[in-house]
DNA sequence: GGTCGTTAATTGACTCGTCAATCAAGAAAC
DNA sequence: GTTTCTTGATTGACGAGTCAATTAACGACC
């Protein structure tokens, strides 16, 4: 059992199943125990590897983001044209790794998670910054000194749709979401 | 001390001191000691009137989304033109007294609060369906069918806007946000 | 290819603090 | 003297974090 290259193995079961069980409890108030019970582990061994639950928590976090900023790139690298990045740029927003039950509810909680852990605060900077400075980058030739606005714009509906999903009893719906963006965007572009 | 109305005065206080201290901590957890503490009585007499830390929770959020409503409400009283009523909704939203740091805060938490008390996700229900009745309402004449996609589209501009703010170090700047929410109206609008 | 010390993996049991909820009893109004 | 208001004290549960002990792989050396 005990075998050498058990870390990462082990960290990466603990990270995802903290994601499932914060979108289980629909908070973060879960034990570390229930963390660990559905990683098949003891709550002592993650305790051993991550040294506390905020950390825990963090990994798990940044585990999310990790995922998302990787899906963000992919689609960019592809996209040539302004218009076409931006839009690569919303469609991996809402992009199937992304925008699925268990994700958004771990996000809402990451969102209050970052009132409280400067970490946490951090990491969500982090991503905002990143996708704010992708999408004005792209805007610019398109809306010229309106991107800064649009990209602001983008930015708070994408998050909005994604609130309104973390309440909904719905499966997420992937094109509907993306369409209303999308719509977002040709206005502003000028159709 | 012990005077016969002292209900309803004890009652709002521990609701503000809620609101207050979720704001203060960022998150749910706060414990009852420290809600009875802020509001200047002891915890076990807001268990008396509560019943529960579920029901303290609940009737704090009721009184936001109540306060929420009076605004609409009141806006909409003197609007007549369809294109005027979608705006004062609008301006509403981020009023004085709903778009303050404190509210933002508590307004965050009740949406993870709703993923677990069926209560809780059933105010926020009531508010989303009121806002989106309102919009589509005056929304039919300005942009007939789309009325239904564009209610979606400002509702969840609305709550991201709100959201951003939530992580936001400066205070609330209520005409940039009202003024982002009323560009996208009249983008849609056409002009 | 077998013995053996070293190191990593893993856990059960325990500690210590915290907190929601209860209750019995005191103080003030009426 | 009854009703309402109010609290200090207590209970009972729960949960984060620690620790000492166990198990199993690994490599080295003969």
């Amino acid at each position: 059992m005990a075998r050498h290259a058990a870390e990462p193995i082990r960290r990466a079961a603990i990270v995802k199943a903290t994601i499932q069980e914060v979108a289980r409890a629909g908070s973060l108030e879960v034990t570390v125990a229930q963390i660990a019970g559905r990683a098949g582990v003891s709550s002592a061994l993650a305790h051993h590897y991550f040294g506390s639950k905020e950390a825990i928590f963090v990994a798990a976090m940044r585990h999310v983001l990790t995922v998302f900023g990787a899906e963000v790139r992919g689609a960019l690298a592809t996209a040539e044209a302004p218009r076409d990045r931006v839009e690569a740029i919303v469609q991996a927003s809402f992009s199937a790794a992304s925008f699925r039950r268990e994700s958004i509810a771990a996000w809402l909680n990451f969102y209050v998670l970052a009132q409280t852990m400067p970490e946490a605060r951090r990491l969500l900077a982090v991503y905002h910054k990143r996708l704010r400075s992708n999408l004005v980058h792209d805007l610019r030739p398109l809306v010229g000194e309106r991107a800064n606005a649009v990209s602001e714009g983008l930015g708070a509906l994408i998050d909005g749709v994604y609130l309104r999903q973390a309440l909904a009893t719905k499966a997420p719906d992937r094109k509907a979401a993306t369409a209303l963006v999308l719509d977002y965007l040709a206005k502003e572009v000028g159709e």
